[in-house]
DNA sequence: TAGGATCCACTGGTGGATCCGT
DNA sequence: ACGGATCCACCAGTGGATCCTA
């Protein structure tokens, strides 16, 4: 059931290429990820469990023995991502010491195995081709960039300042269940501030990027269209 | 429902005094604790319901705008304590900053609603007197030299040297669900070591002697019989 | 007898993404 | 179209005491 090694991982991924999500969790047994608010994260639990990705330990990797993180990425008809991606929650309170280098972001991001699910979430959902991914150089320093941009106005106390307009590939968003969920951080004037939970996550045209390109480094314009790899 | 003062509170759990257990549980309608190792910590857990204490948030207490502790203490057919009495858990990686006067354990022990529990779990079991108390100064001096001399210890990294022999009215002890949960902390070298969670508790004997006299500095010989207060 | 081990309920926080108003 | 808000599953940790041997 485990994958020992990254090649057999992905064998058993691509294996699953073009499987209706309906079939997948009928022969697994569970309850198929349906349509509306009460089914957000289900289709990446099928899939961890399609895989035996390790669904206990926290603050780890899917498949920690290989340091690889599963990414389930929803496309829309035109095969692009529907969605940003979650990348990993951030600790406002050591954003001043934090380095991208250490950083759990960076570790998350290392190697990771994308498996695209296309069509409509209620409709009939079927999944793609995964691919297993590691940043290029540049795409490491340019997610670096991000993180010590958005982690040096965190760092300064101006969490409150910050906006997901933040970063090119990588950007910080509120991440709480609820609403009315608070943490608390240091402040402008090291006073302590209440505060939502934040997380990184990767821009949609980021992941459309390197899905079409595993080796791109795409220009995102603030407003404008997205400028792919060569 | 909701206790506005002091007063009030030990007036509503007066009144509770004599009550059966069970009895209380079916006013309640909730199941009655019964017998044996699968109704652990349900006594308590009625008791909180009976009188409105604040079960949900953590590192608080059981009424927080009065800061006050519910404890619920069985009694034996003598009229003394079964068995120690927990306190809080120990963050043993800050056991070389702590101090007694800042500490979660005093501040869990600053007030405490007594309330005994006469009667053998599993048999008729009534509620007793409850008492309100808070610590006298040379009972929180006492608890003090005793805080110190543990966290000393583990807090030079002899965690593994710790025993509940230590103490002579609060003692340190495992805490854990099951045998197996560790928890990492600083060893002697100030090497990361794993080890189980640790607990205060209130010997046995010191909770006795309270239940007496709220005043009692009593005497506890390491193996001898105890020496109540005035 | 009491030190060390263990059991249950409950919940806050994390990880999984998707919703939805502007 | 996307920034900000929200939903569910799940598990580890906490808080409630009591069990169980040597």
């Amino acid at each position: 059931m485990l994958a020992r090694n990254e090649a057999d991982l992905l064998a058993r991924a691509r294996a699953l290429e073009g499987e209706p999500i309906d079939r997948l969790a009928a022969r697994l047994g569970v309850a198929s990820p349906g349509a509306g608010a009460r089914t957000k994260g289900k289709l990446g639990a099928l899939l961890e469990r399609a895989l035996g990705a390790t669904g206990g330990a926290r603050r780890t990797w899917d498949f920690p023995e290989l340091r690889i993180e599963l990414k389930t990425v929803p496309l829309d008809s035109r095969g692009a991502p529907r969605e940003s991606t979650f990348v990993c929650t951030v600790s406002l309170d050591d954003a001043d010491r934090a380095e991208w280098a250490t950083s759990w972001a960076r570790a998350k991001l290392g190697r990771v195995l994308w498996i695209p699910v296309c069509g409509a979430p209620g409709g009939a959902r079927t999944i793609g081709h995964p691919l297993l991914w590691s940043p290029t150089p540049a795409q490491d320093q340019g997610l670096g960039l991000d993180f010590e941009e958005i982690m040096g106005q965190v760092g300064i106390g101006d969490v409150e300042g910050t906006t997901a307009r933040a970063g090119q590939w990588l950007q910080l968003r509120p991440k709480a269940a609820h609403g009315r969920v608070r943490t608390v951080t240091h402040g402008r004037e090291g006073t302590l501030v209440e505060t939502v939970p934040r997380g990184f996550y990767l821009r949609a045209r980021f992941t459309a990027a390197i899905l079409r390109d595993p080796a791109a480094v795409p220009v995102l314009a603030p407003a404008g269209a997205s400028l792919g790899g060569p």
